[in-house]
DNA sequence: GCGGACAAAATTGTTGACAATCTTGTTTGG
DNA sequence: CCAAACAAGATTGTCAACAATTTTGTCCGC
């Protein structure tokens, strides 16, 4: 029972109105602190208040919207510190997926990053940063995925989750993709040549990069 | 208008059931893989059924039940490799807490580390196991406490609730607090003498250890 | 003009009933 | 005797109405 494709309605209302909250926090469209009113939002969404009560208090434990008792609802905003601190955990916790996935990953897996690596080189060599970002994205996401850690892959999802604003600032940054990619290079290669301790370490070397570009 | 003491009823209905729900489930008192019926729990608890699903929802978020679409709930059941995971992800993230706690703690907080110190000593000398058990528990607690990573923290206390059950039957083992009991005078001698790397790597050390003894 | 009490509006919290879905036990045809 | 279809029961998902709480705007006394 495939049941698929057809995110209108009976798909269940909660999850709809869930992923669809979350979608539009993700991307934007929703402005930071603002206020999300559960009957508007109902209306909005084609479903009940129940549904979207449900959705909210998930949203809430993702840490994507802030909820105070009789008043409401209202996307969360993620201060500069935040940013930081949530950044210092994904360091350490991206580093334990990268001195797995060094020596967990197949052959293949291997040759998914280092074709990455390439493709990362030719966007910055083209000038193209939103590619690049878009490639940077896939290159944690494999990581992350070639690790076998779930636990700590549920953690990270979650953290860069409340990123989304932070990091769009980030990647269009001038000069910053040409400073970022010879860290990447160096993370595929400490995992290429499967040693975890020196995976760890380029992973942490890029992300306190990154830290040190959010404080600003 | 301080309205604590009333935990039957008025204190908002929703909040009374998660908490209850959640020190229930951590204290043990629902079996692993206990069906959690949303009618029994609302009857049980003397609350309507849509708190008992908020608090649900909030628990699932948690990773302490688990939700089926139209199945229901239950206790979710930890299996010794995810507790291992777990454990893997504890170890990075309390070895950030413990490098900035070295860093940021200040002396007074440093001397009740000493204290603590002391105290573990003295329980291991003594064979209570139990109050040793207690007391790692608050120093783990208040190394997090004074690293000020509230990130960190949180992500911490959601990986610790879902360990309550594999926690208890480690700190009952023989022989077990007298081997740990070096790990961690090492990690209060590292942060004393404020020395982060140092401090992450003891604290590291002692976690690889539990991982050890988990396996088996 | 200013501050506090008061009332009205808006919003969330709660409740009970109904619908949809899944599980289980039974029956029927082979 | 077994398998598939069916029916009954249990359980979760959804809904609309009601209650409690907070916010906002207004009015009165000073």
């Amino acid at each position: 029972m495939p049941k698929e494709a057809r995110p209108s309605t009976g798909e269940q209302a909660k999850q709809h109105a869930f992923a669809q909250l979350r979608q539009a926090i993700l991307h934007g469209e929703m402005a930071p602190a603002q206020r999300l009113v559960e009957n508007e939002l109902a209306e909005q969404f084609g479903v009940t208040r129940a549904s979207i009560r449900a959705a909210l208090i998930d949203l809430e434990g993702q840490g994507l919207v802030e909820r105070i008792r009789n008043r409401g609802s209202r996307v969360r905003v993620v201060t500069v510190e935040e940013a930081v601190a949530i950044t210092e955990c994904r360091m350490v916790l991206e580093g334990l997926c990268a001195a797995k996935a060094a020596t967990l990953a197949s052959d293949e897996q291997l040759a998914e990053l280092t074709e990455l690596g390439t493709a990362m080189t030719k966007a910055v060599a083209d000038g193209e940063p939103v590619t690049y970002s878009e490639l940077n994205q896939e290159l944690h996401t494999k990581v992350r995925e070639f690790s076998g850690q779930r636990t700590a892959v549920d953690l990270l999802e979650r953290l860069n989750a409340q990123l989304v604003r932070h990091r769009f600032q980030l990647a269009l940054r001038p000069g910053r993709p040409q400073h970022s990619l010879n860290e990447h290079l160096a993370m595929i290669e400490t995992i290429r040549s499967r040693d975890p301790q020196a995976a760890e370490k380029a992973v942490r070397a890029h992300l306190a990069g990154v830290i040190e570009a959010l404080r600003d």
